[in-house]
DNA sequence: CCTACCGATCGGTAGG
DNA sequence: CCTACCGATCGGTAGG
């Protein structure tokens, strides 16, 4: 029981380690079979379909950042603590499970139909959150008055690329990035003088 | 013999189309052939391979930005001005052929042996000369002293996210996303007070 | 530029 | 958990 868990568990991390090194479409349930040390019909006794496994990851991580969300918008703090609470978020997702949310990032177009459409429309709900909070700055005058769509996808990808680069051999810590990460984003990479 | 050009030209761009919306593993030569017209053993005579498809979509894109980066590192401005210009580049080069951008942006990793490793030496050596530059403005005193490779991949995913959102139909010029952008780089969403 | 077809590989099932 | 196998689809070629 317990390892019937346990090898499950090992094929979803083989999946999103797999989905993220060679992409969805390139990576086969024989690859799979092959790194959990099975045969790939083996692998339907623990598992329903290959796409059950990209659903997982998807929503998964879709889940952790709903949550993060739900949490920050509840805090009493300005829009600049709590952009600076979601930049944090992003980072401590991507360094904790730094394979699952590569594949969620790079993979999910590869969902098909109505999983698709609700891994979408979860998307635009924390994306139009995260908007709110930034229009809300902007208002404020605690934010300059930029058009929010570019703010808020500056600020999405500033912290996008820590899924590509971080390692956990790399010098510098997630608590480090999220510091330098937030400077840049708040003061920019200008100096004052 | 243009009618043959033209036809080559054609297939590359539904190419580099089809790559963007499905993924190169996802896209098959039937998919491909039904996009311009053709059953799928004609598109062999216009092109090699699927992969000599990618290829060309790859390296054409990769010169680009290194022509650029030879016209920069001439210039005889500050460092902050060579960003400035090289954030202009890639604005610039994402707007002006946003499908083949995005499938080089995302399907590189689909090249195989020597070609990858090829396109990944170009890579490395144009991600070294921008931190080149970086690292000049950082010891000149124009830039916050934060890691160089940092400040590096903020920079370049600060323009990445350009691929998946700009399109014909938007409001916004790549002129004035230029200017946010970089306005956001250099100081920051923070208003100075 | 097409029809016809190749061997390889795909996700997944039957049956034990 | 395996062997054996399914129909579908893949990139690509032969031959005209």
């Amino acid at each position: 029981m317990s390892e019937e868990k346990n090898k499950q568990q090992i094929i979803y991390e083989a999946a999103a380690r797999l989905f993220r090194d060679k992409g969805y479409r390139a990576t086969s349930m024989r690859d799979l079979a092959k790194a959990v040390d099975l045969k790939a019909s083996s692998l339907y006794n623990h598992i329903k379909s290959k796409e059950e496994l990209l659903k997982a990851i998807c929503f998964e991580n879709a889940k952790k950042f709903l949550l993060g969300m739900d949490q920050i918008e509840k805090l009493t703090g300005s829009a600049r603590e709590k952009v600076e609470a979601l930049i944090a978020l992003h980072i401590r997702i991507a360094t904790e499970d730094i394979t699952s949310v590569t594949a969620f990032n790079d993979e999910w177009r590869h969902l098909s139909g109505s999983a698709l459409e609700e891994f979408l429309k979860l998307r635009r709900s924390y994306e139009k959150r995260f908007e709110d909070i930034i229009k809300q700055g902007i208002a404020n005058g605690e934010f300059v008055t930029i058009d929010s769509s570019i703010l808020l996808f500056t600020i999405f990808s500033s912290v996008r690329w820590v899924y590509d680069w971080y390692k956990p051999g790399r010098k510098i810590t997630a608590e480090d990035l999220i510091a330098h990460i937030t400077a840049v984003l708040l003061d920019g990479i200008r100096t004052t003088q």
